[in-house]
DNA sequence: ATCCTTATTGATAATGTATTTCATTATCAT
DNA sequence: ATGATAATGAAATACATTATCAATAAGGAT
């Protein structure tokens, strides 16, 4: 509950207003440790505020994925579903089950990623290491 | 170009047929190095099968995906791409700017993932490693 | 507390992408 | 050549996302 408000007030130092609808799409998204669909956000926050729109969800999502609270999920199936965001560089796991998604750190690719990157030319930005698989209540 | 004659064999012995609409698909996949959606090949097939319907394009790029002969893309800012799939397990590195895609292998990551599975209990069934950046053209 | 500016909202329409349907066409074994 | 049937493309449909816009609500100024 303590990430809502830190949510909350971070969007309101970047110049947004807290509002019903953007106050129980924040709770929803900072206390979930699933990856949701826009309806499907949609649908669990109209439980809380019921006029919501599903403009408003759409609109609110990317305006906490600017400010890096949620990011997008990407799924072998498809990737259009929205989470809460790592602390700092972390790498995922996600239940291709029911959603739950596990963030881990600990591995080290940075050596192998210079090699690559030397060896093609490219000009590396970010990566991606994931892990897809069924969580312990989904198997 | 002995790709293409590969695949047009592979797709027979599948029980396909083969028709221009596909050869035409079908070379164009199979000498790329880009990742392409399916409205960009629908583009790019024209020119050599100016008759072609959009349609036969997604039929055509799920049949190649179920011969294994090409594979989704995900990327940050959308995933509906396809690229010509991996000499068995690789890995993906690919260009913001125009979709190149290099292939590469080398890691070993099993240790780890089995590390991770272990402590959190998920039955892992896949994992993703994929490097974005912009290639020697793009920077 | 009230007013005022303006961000935000939700209904609607528009867009773009993917899928289904179906009559026509093309492939290929015979 | 012929015929069974796989494949095609046009049209219709479904679905997700974005744009438009008048009405509303937030929060600073008074």
């Amino acid at each position: 509950m303590a990430d809502t408000e830190r949510w909350l007030e971070l969007l309101e130092e970047k110049g947004g207003r807290i509002t019903g609808p953007r106050r129980a799409i924040v709770e929803l998204m900072a206390n979930s440790d699933r990856a949701l669909s826009p309806v499907h956000v949609f649908d669990l926050a109209r439980a809380k505020y019921p006029k919501m729109g599903l403009v408003t969800v759409y609109r609110t999502l990317e305006f906490l994925s600017e400010l890096g609270l949620v990011e997008r999920v990407h799924q072998p199936d498809g990737c259009h579903m929205y989470l809460r965001a790592a602390n700092g560089h972390e790498h995922l796991m996600i239940c291709s089950g029911c959603g739950k998604a596990v963030y881990f750190s600990g591995d080290d690719l940075s050596a192998f990623i210079e090699k690559i990157s030397k060896e093609s030319g490219f000009l590396i930005q970010s990566h991606w290491l994931q892990l897809h698989g069924l969580c312990k209540e989904c198997h």
